[in-house]
DNA sequence: GCAGCTTGATTTGGATCCAATTCTTCGAAG
DNA sequence: CTTCGAAGAATTGGATCCAAATCAAGCTGC
């Protein structure tokens, strides 16, 4: 889960205030191509618009606004045709953390890490048919799981590459959709899920690192390409449907 | 090339003053762990704070910075390990840009370019060891080379991807190292990348997606895992030593 | 003599003000 | 009626000012 939190914790102030920004851009106000002027940003957020400028630059660099020229940023619109690169991207860049991984050996720490998310995810499917409960569950898992894949590359660089890449819409490995009206197909979904997560830890302690790589590969588009297999909804560019968990 | 020129062109005042400190951070002002306080570098740069925090944000997000705390930002330190896995993240990515091209099929127009590539930089190697001129000449090819890939995965998101990895340390393509004072080993190590990119080229038109990726990545090593082979230094992490033009 | 606290200085974050640039709209001429 | 031009409004970029927070040094008390 992406969200910190149901209100606005206030961590730091002008993270938050990038933090909430994105969020509303995630949620769909501003729709895409909208020109955002600072000072109306400015008074919807509170603020003064110097920091409103701060964090129109940071929000550019990620890619969700682009400069229009002199004259401001406008809100980036994505095609779905985007959303599936921003996959592809994550794709190749968490192949490559997992396949350093294997190259040098995965601690003991790191195997029970992996394991322990296959026997939490076993442990979710034995149980027949998901349920809506159980969403935030396999959110965590599979959180756990990439980020372990990702830290194991032992490399900032690589680590900074995915977060970056990460602020893209649906590119993250912890921003899967649920129909929570189709959990009997989103069920075959994640079973598929952790069939591939059990093959790449299967192939990182073989280290066999030309195949996990294929499977992180592979796993990446589960969210893009594996939806129409299973009777569900691809991922839309601008927000998720409105019955849908993120 | 990356300089734009010998004095400061001044062309987008804002874009130009990251630009000068993105400078500055490779000539090794400001040395890798240094504190930097607004006030001083803007008055080094002879402008207020206002722009000089701006562009700090701009550098922390490009990786050339990192927050301090509450207390600034400090010059991020490179290792060859950064820089290595740096050079492989721009591998993975222009792989992909390229298995890209070469699914759709390349155009006439794209295939044109490419090879002009080749037979220039045949041009290039055909008169024999090169001389100090000759590195403009091929900085010039090769960058036309890597960007008609980049262009032609038809993303901008794995564009930008590639060019947000660009901005650190010897990461992008046209960021090659030559010793002048070993120039005829630096030949050695063009005839190499020039056969890299005739191979690419020949996968490319052959749409053999797999084999153009792998080739790619390959490629991308030359500048880290080739230089020990023709008894050149390998790059440094932070800056070029003072007798190679980059 | 050392530890803890307090006070001062430095620095960052936010707000406001001013200048420069750009977009828009209104008007006039062809 | 269209088109060019000019004045006005809006908006961004830069500079300065103020508050808040953090670090550093010195001082007092044990």
């Amino acid at each position: 889960m992406k969200t910190p939190g149901p209100g606005t914790p206030a961590g730091d102030p002008a993270a938050s205030l990038v933090a909430q920004l994105r969020r509303w851009l995630a949620e769909g106000r501003y729709p895409a191509g909208t020109r955002l002027a600072e000072e109306a940003v400015a008074q919807d957020l509170g603020v003064s618009r110097t920091p409103v400028r701060l964090a129109f630059r940071t929000l550019a660099q990620e890619g969700l606004l682009e400069s229009a020229g002199k004259r401001g940023f406008v809100v980036r619109s994505f095609t779905a045709a985007d959303v599936r690169c921003a996959v592809e991207v994550r794709g190749v860049l968490e192949g490559l953390a997992a396949r350093r991984l294997a190259e040098r050996g995965a601690t003991a720490e790191e195997r029970g890490v992996l394991q322990q998310c296959l026997a939490d995810g076993d442990a979710l499917l034995a149980r027949g048919p998901l349920a809506a409960a159980d969403v935030a569950s396999w959110s965590a898992l599979n959180a756990r799981f990439h980020a372990t894949l990702v830290a194991g590359a032992g490399s900032r660089v690589v680590a900074d590459a995915i977060a970056r890449n990460d602020h893209l819409p649906f590119a993250s490995a912890d921003s899967i959709t649920f129909q929570v009206e189709a959990l009997s197909r989103e069920t075959l979904k994640l079973q598929a899920a952790q069939l591939q997560h059990r093959l790449i830890v299967d192939a990182l302690v073989a280290r066999e690192g030309a195949r996990v790589e294929a499977l992180v590969r592979e796993h990446a588009l589960i969210g893009v390409r594996y939806a129409p297999l299973f009777g569900l909804q691809p991922v839309t560019a601008q927000g998720a449907a409105a019955d849908t968990l993120r």
